[in-house]
DNA sequence: CGGAATTTGTTGCACCCGTAACGACCCAAA
DNA sequence: TTTGGGTCGTTACGGGTGCAACAAATTCCG
C-alpha cells in the first residue's frame, strides 16, 4: 500500500533536505563550528573579531569600511570587534590625516604574532576539509561555488 | 618593483577570499538572507519557526527533538519556536501516550495552510537560483555538496 | 524492585546581532 | 562661506543564541 508513516503532505511536501538554502547553511555551519573551535579555544576570539584579525593581517593598514567591505561583515560588528580587539593590544587606531572621520586600523606586534601562528592552522583546517572529499568531487565544489559567487556577490 | 600596496604579510597571509569556510558563509549568508526576506516579510517568521513550519509540513506529527534532529537545530531553538508558533495556533502539542516527557507536535489547519502557501514559493527560490547559473557548474555544485555533507554530516 | 544514569524539554544568563538614530565630518553647489 | 546631502563609525535597543542548570520522566542494571 502506497501510504507511508508520513501523516500530511507527501505531494505538496518541500523536503528540507534537499533545499539548497537549508543545505547551504548547514554545511556553512559545520564547517566553520569546526573551524571557530579553533580561534575560539586558543585565543578567545569571535568569529567577527577572527575575521578582523585576518583582514588587517592579508592587507595591512585599512579602514573599519574597507574591512566590512572585505570581510563582508556589518560595521557595527566591525566596530565591535575593533573595539574588542584594541582593548587586547592587538591593534592600534591612527587618525587618518586626510580624513578625520576615520582611523586607519594595524595588527600590532602581538596582533601579528597570533596572526602568524593561526594562518597555517587555518591552511591546514582547509586541506584536511578538501582533502577528505574525492579529488572530482572537490573540483566539482569549487567550481559550483565560483559559480554562485559571481551570481550572487 | 615587488612591493604592493600591502604593507604587511605578503608571503604568510591568508586570502580571506578563497578560504572555504568564510567563502561557505558568505554564500550561506547571501542565499538565505535573500530567502528569508520571503519568509519573514510575509508571515513574520523568524528562521527557527520556518525551519519548524517546514519539518512539520513534511513529516506530520514529530516530537521536539526529532524536529531538532531533521532540522539541524539546537533544542533550546526548537523549543522557543514551538512556542512562538503555537501562540499563533500554527501548531498543537498533543501529551504522547507512552512518553510522558515529550508531546507530540503537528500543523493546525491555520499552520499547514501557511506552509502550503510558502512550499512553491520556495521551490520557485530554488529553482531561480539555480537557474542562474550553467548547468554544468549547477551540476558540479551539488555534487560537490554531497560530497561534503557524506564527509561532514 | 529500586537507585543511578540518561533523555526530554524549559528557562536564566550572558553575549551577539542588526536596525535605527546620532554626532562628527566631508564635499559640492550656490 | 554657507548650506544641504552624503559618509564614517558608535551606541542604545529589542531580540535572537548557546550554555549550563534544572525538573520530570524514562531506562538501565544490579
Amino acid at each position: 500500500m502506497p501510504s507511508s508513516r508520513h501523516e500530511t503532505m507527501d505531494a505538496a511536501a518541500l523536503e528540507l533536505e534537499n533545499f539548497l538554502p537549508y543545505r547551504f547553511n548547514r554545511l556553512a555551519d559545520a564547517v566553520s563550528r569546526d573551524f571557530a573551535r579553533i580561534y575560539k579555544d586558543r585565543h578567545g576570539l569571535t568569529r567577527p573579531e577572527w575575521r578582523l584579525l585576518a583582514t588587517l593581517g592579508q592587507y595591512g593598514t585599512m579602514t573599519a569600511t574597507a574591512v566590512g567591505r572585505h570581510s563582508a561583515m556589518h560595521k557595527t560588528k566591525v566596530s565591535r570587534a575593533v573595539t574588542a580587539l584594541e582593548r587586547r593590544l592587538w591593534l592600534t587606531r591612527r587618525p587618518d590625516g586626510e580624513d578625520r572621520r576615520v582611523d586607519n586600523l594595524a595588527l600590532t606586534k602581538a596582533g601579528a604574532r597570533v596572526y602568524r601562528e593561526l594562518v597555517p592552522i587555518a591552511r591546514n583546517f582547509e586541506k584536511e576539509l578538501l582533502g577528505s572529499i574525492d579529488p572530482k568531487d572537490r573540483a566539482a565544489l569549487l567550481a559550483g561555488m565560483r559559480a554562485l559567487e559571481r551570481k550572487l556577490l
